[in-house]
Order: C-alpha cells, then structure tokens, then sequence
DNA sequence: TCATGAAATTGGAACGTTCCAAAAGCTATA
DNA sequence: TATAGCTTTTGGAACGTTCCAATTTCATGA
C-alpha cells in the first residue's frame, strides 16, 4: 500500500535548510548526539516542528545497520495470562528506549515460522518468543546462529540453546500443595494440562514433591489431565469426583483450570472453598476479584518482563541461562 | 540494537551473482513482477535458498515509498474482547497479504499518541484504531489529513472525520431485552458501563426503547453506571438489589460485567438463571463453558475484522462510512 | 534471411538516512 | 599573535532496494 501517492517527502535535508545548518549536523540531533551545540540543537527542532518533518526509520535503520524493533511471538494472545504477559513485555521494552511489535501464533508452529521470516525482514533486532508446541530446537538455534537475540519466556524448547525466562513451576505448586497440606487436607487431586505443554511437568512434580515430603498417600489416578480452557477444568474436576467422591482439595494447573473446577464442584452440589478446596496458577486478575476469591500461585508478569529485558541487553555475553522468575502464594477464600 | 557487528549482509546483488543474472530480475522475481520467464524466476529462488537471503523490507520500503505494515492500536489488550477481535484482524490482515503490527494503549490517550507517533516513523501504511477515551477528533482528523487511511473500531469518536467499524450496539440491547421481556420478564435493570465510554449511550438506549416499546415501566435509578471490570458488575448488581430486591432479570453492559452479577446474585444468596436471569454483550469464549451458560449478545470479531479490512481495499475512496455490524441472541441457561 | 514488435533483461539513478574523514571554529596558553 | 588541542560542523559516500529508460533476446511472418 502506498500512503500518498506523488508528494515529495520532508526529509532531513528540507529541515537543515530552514534550521541553517547542515543535514549532518540535523541526523546527529535526530541520534541525540552529545557532540552538537545547544545552539544548533534549537534550531533544528524548532524546525522540525515548523515543518512537520517525520523521522523515516527504514532510511536510518538501513544505513546504520541498527534496529529498534523487538519482536514479541506470543502463544495465544487470548490466553489472559498470555495478554497480560505481552502487556508487560510491551511496557518494559518502550522504557528501555526500544519498541515492541506484537505477532500472535495461536499455538501454530507453522503460523509461527511464517510469522519470524516476516519478521526478520523487518529488521527486528530481538525476539522474544513465547514458542508454540512442537517448536524445533533446530530452528530456534539456527535462528540464534543467524545473529538474532532470542529469548524465550514462559515454555522451554528442549536442546535449544537460548535463555530462557519462566516462573518456577516446580516451587509453585509444591507451595501451593504444601498450603493445602497444612490446612489439614489430605486428599488433594492434581488436575488440568497434559504433557504436550512443557511446564506441565514441572507442576506436577512440584505437586508430588510436597506430597511426598509430607509422606501423604496419594493416587496418580488423581492426576487428570485435560486441554487447558475452562472445559478441560470442568471435566477433569468431573472425573476426580468420579474417582473419589471424598476429594478434599485440588491443586489447578492453572486459574483457567481453577474456574472450570469450581464450577464442576457446584454443579456436583458441593461448595468450592468450603467442601472442596481449590488452588490455581497464574493468578489472573479476575482470581481476587471472583466469588470465592481463588487461592493461586501468584507469578508476576512484570518481573518476567524485567528479567527478559535484562537478557536483552546483556544478550552479547551470550546469556544462555535459564532463570527462575519467583512465585508467591495468594492465600484466599476457596482454601 | 545491532544484530551483527560486522559481517556484510546477502543482498540482491549476490543472488544476482549467484543466479547468473542482473539485480533487476532478481527484484522483479522478488516483488512478483509477471515480466520474469520462469526459467529466469527458478534459477533465482535456487540461488536464494542456497545462499540464505533475506529481503530488507527497510531499503525497499524506502525505495518504493510503499509499505505493507498495518498497525492495530488497541484499547486495553488485557480485556478479553479485545484480544479477540486482535486476533482476528491479525489474521484478516494477513489474508490480504499485508502484516500487522499490534500495540497496545491501555486506554491512555498519551501513549496512543506516543505510539502513533512512532508508527510513523515506521513507515506503517494504516492504522486501524480502537481510540482511548478521550480521544480528540482533531488529532485523528490530524492523522488522516497527513495521508494515513484510518480505520476506527468499536467506538466512536464525535466529530471525527473516519471509517468507523462497530457492533450495532442499540440493537444488541433492544433484542436482549425484549428476549427477556418476551420470557415474561417485567422488573428489568440495565447495569455496567458509564458515560466515559462511546457505545454505553447505544446500548442504554436499546434497553429503553425496548422497555418503552413493551409499554414496561422501568427506572432509571435501576440504570446502574459502573467501571468495566468484573467488580464493576459485582457492585452496580450489589446496588439494584439493595433498591429492588423483587428484580426479575439484568441486562449487563458487557459479558464482564455479567459475570460480575453472578457472583452477585450468588452472594446474595440467590441462584443466578434460576431467580434472576442475566444477559450479557459480546460472547466472550468463557460464557458458553460457564455455568450457567450465559445468554448474551454475540458480536462476530471476525465479522468486523473483515469490515475493516474492506474498507482499508477500498479507503482511496475517502470511505468514512459508519459500518454496523450486526449481532445474534445466544440464548443459553441464564436467561 | 531479414524486419518487426513484443517480451525479457539490464545498469544506473534514486529513496532518506548515517558514517566518515576532513574542515572549521573555538579557547586557552605562551 | 600564533599555536596547540579540543569541540563542532560538514559534504560525500554508502546502506539495499525499486524505478526507469534503454538494450537485448526471442518469436513471428514475409
């Protein structure tokens, strides 16, 4: 598409001639250059705003061989978590003098690859991906070879050789399971995800974890798996009840999961939080705001931000780390 | 940011090279010129996958003054609807052989500003906008004097000279009202949103007139106002209960606030669907998993990405059209 | 075989910026 | 006043593509 058809653009050099001054010494202001005088400084952005002069990052980026952009790849945008997460990631970036551009791969790993060759023509300088299932550790690193900073956030690709940003499943919900336990529970279920995702074992084990340590008895027939929406909480929470009408609590893969599983109590005529008690992850916005408020494990999206930021910058030391991001337990009504 | 010190990058010229002909037919292959025999077009697209070349969108979009970037400034990312509707005009823009780029403003009108701003740098070649309260129409009269084509969606902005694509709002809450009406339902409240936001005037009014038009008298002390969140519905339900405890049913700004008057309702010690009925706006994925299933006014997101993008085909011939998109009555358990 | 015209190919200029090395302008000191 | 050393300014080349006008190639028919 082109914006106006035949006019001349205002360029650097129609801003040098009204400033009175060289078109140089206009880029090393457009730069912010310290090594231009305030004087000449004035002039030139006295007439940029007189003329309306817009800054054409395409002739800069293609000259200088430098780039501002940062590409964030995002799962599943209608995720909440996922939304809240790009939000956060969006923030981090403009104040680190950057700017983001938000592509969504819906869970597609071809959607995905198309999504990064368009992107790279762009001139992206980073990116930030949350990978989608079945994501290759070929591409990724060949990615990587090819000079792109690469950070990965949320889900590990294994053999890929990029630094990665995820919360700490594993001490989430052993905290969250460990909560439970010292409630007093006994029977507590471990239900929602499935193995296709790649923190699913991390969260199961944490559940197990705290189950052993505590030397409680518990069945892997209580560890249902299901897809991740609503639904999959629903009938997940269906079959526990099934399988153990004396089910006293349950750990959540995730809020989502949460949502679905409490409403599966209420419909088996059971009260959530009171019967049965109930655990999540994520702790979406909605979680504290719900009726009962959802107990959860709480993950800031913010410090994930900030951690991957951080990589960013020290990308060429060539962090490959994996790093934990901390996690906290909400305790509220429905445990 | 830059990606690699040194090395010099692949460009058309190698390709030429490699492919034993002129830059020239290298860029004609590239752009999808016709004028290219095929056997000329093969030995290109060989040459390119053996030597690894990727397309500098910068020095082309420099060159050609065009540019096939579309960016999407949206509202509130974390508001479910929104993202969907994201993800929906994404994948439109895609179809048309365009790419987008989705930033997020948080309904602040100052980073709106900020963000277009920069988006012109990037020589994006429209804008399809869902505007922030308090959006002047100068600005965006602004933008489209300087030759940008721009789309809004979702709200309005009075006096504003642009395409505009929304849900037929009044219609929405006409025909959510009289399904309830139709129920037999008499003691209807209208709870949610506030003056701030464009399209709450519409979907007020499709309540009164429908109410008006049943010859029902209603109250405009059971027009509850609130923020848009999920607690907004909790207090605005919290609210008409404590002036009608004998109300029938709801009409809900939006599926948000809907849920909030679930959990209301519930609170009170009252069974949503059962004792009162509630109707809610947009369909939101969750309302057809919850339970009770909400009844609600579904708004085709990919209906509307689709006005947007056929008014941005066609936007050279000054298309300021209002586009209403129509909406359909999901009747499900809470009504 | 040659002339004709259409189809395909081509090299050089241009897009608007930054980089570079060189020039000019300053200030302080002798 | 001359000089050295520093700060500021500058014109031309370069980034990698597309556009354009000109040239070459090809197919056709006489």
């Amino acid at each position: 598409m082109s914006r106006n058809e035949n006019s001349k653009n205002v360029t650097v050099i129609d801003v040098a001639k009204k400033a009175g001054v060289s078109k140089s010494t206009v880029s090393l202001v457009l730069t912010g250059s310290t090594k231009v005088s305030d004087k000449a400084k004035l002039k030139v952005e006295k007439a940029i705003d007189e003329i309306g002069y817009v800054y054409n990052r395409d002739a800069a980026s293609l000259r200088s061989r430098k780039s501002n952009l940062v590409a964030i790849v995002i799962n599943d945008l209608t995720n909440p978590y996922s939304a809240q997460l790009a939000v956060g990631l969006e923030i981090q970036i403009r104040q680190m003098g950057l700017f983001s551009m938000l592509v969504n791969s819906g869970e597609s790993v071809e959607t995905q690859t198309s999504l990064v060759r368009h992107l790279k023509e762009y001139n992206v300088a980073a990116f930030i991906i949350c990978p989608a299932p079945n994501t290759s550790a070929e591409w990724v690193n060949n990615l990587v070879k090819q000079g792109f900073p690469v950070v990965h956030i949320m889900r590990e690709v294994a053999g890929a050789n990029v630094a990665t940003v995820l919360p700490d499943n594993f001490a989430g919900t052993k905290l969250a399971t460990q909560h439970l336990l010292t409630k007093g529970y006994k029977k507590i279920a471990f239900i929602g995800g499935n193995e296709s995702i790649s923190d699913y074992h991390q969260r199961l084990s944490g559940y197990t974890e705290a189950m052993t340590l505590a030397e409680v008895p518990f069945s892997r027939k209580l560890c249902v798996q299901s897809n991740t929406n609503r639904n999959g909480g629903r009938s997940a929470m269906e079959e526990v009840l099934e399988i153990a009408a004396d089910i006293e609590a349950v750990v959540c893969f995730s809020d989502v999961i949460a949502y679905g599983a409490i409403e599966q109590i209420r419909a088996s005529g059971k009260q959530p939080g009171k019967d049965i008690a109930v655990v999540g992850f994520d702790d979406l916005a909605d979680s504290r705001l719900m009726s009962p408020a959802l107990t959860t494990i709480h993950v800031d999206a913010n410090q994930i931000a900030i951690a991957v930021c951080q990589i960013l910058m020290n990308i060429k030391d060539g962090n490959k780390n994996k790093i934990l991001v901390g996690i906290d337990l909400m305790e509220r009504e429905s445990s």
